[in-house]
DNA sequence: GGCTTGACTTACA
DNA sequence: CTGTAAGCCAAGC
């Protein structure tokens, strides 16, 4: 894994976060030992369309989901969070008190 | 090799 | 609460 050490890292992370739960990229930045969350926003979208990275669990620090709401990408994420069990407040986000990944930093 | 651009975050006004 | 600025690392040109 020449290339993509640290994105591979990124999806594995992403991938242990359970159905129901969403994590921010700052977490999963933290998480992966790198201090810019971008990277975790730009190693996701380099990932396909048939990917098993549970790519919508990632959301912003507000709660909110990072692309325009007005996108297809927003309506995507938005209907596979509300399938897992995950409800939108009045402002489109996401409660992470209740919704919050916990950290798990190694198993 | 240098500059620009992000699915971001934090700090400060 | 909202808006602006800086920092961060990899890709693409």
């Amino acid at each position: 894994m020449r290339e993509g050490k640290l994105f591979h890292n990124i999806f594995a992370i992403v991938h242990q976060i359970p159905e129901g739960k969403v994590a921010t990229y700052g977490q999963i930045a933290t998480i992966a030992g790198i201090q810019n969350p971008r990277l975790v926003g730009f190693a996701l979208s380099s990932l396909k369309e048939d990917t098993d990275v549970p790519w919508f669990r990632v959301i912003n620090r507000l709660g909110k989901i990072s692309f325009q709401e007005e996108s297809d990408s927003y309506k995507i994420q938005h209907s596979l969070l509300s399938r897992e069990g995950i409800t939108f407040d009045v402002k489109n986000r996401i409660n992470l008190k209740q919704y919050g990944w916990e950290i798990v930093e190694n198993e």
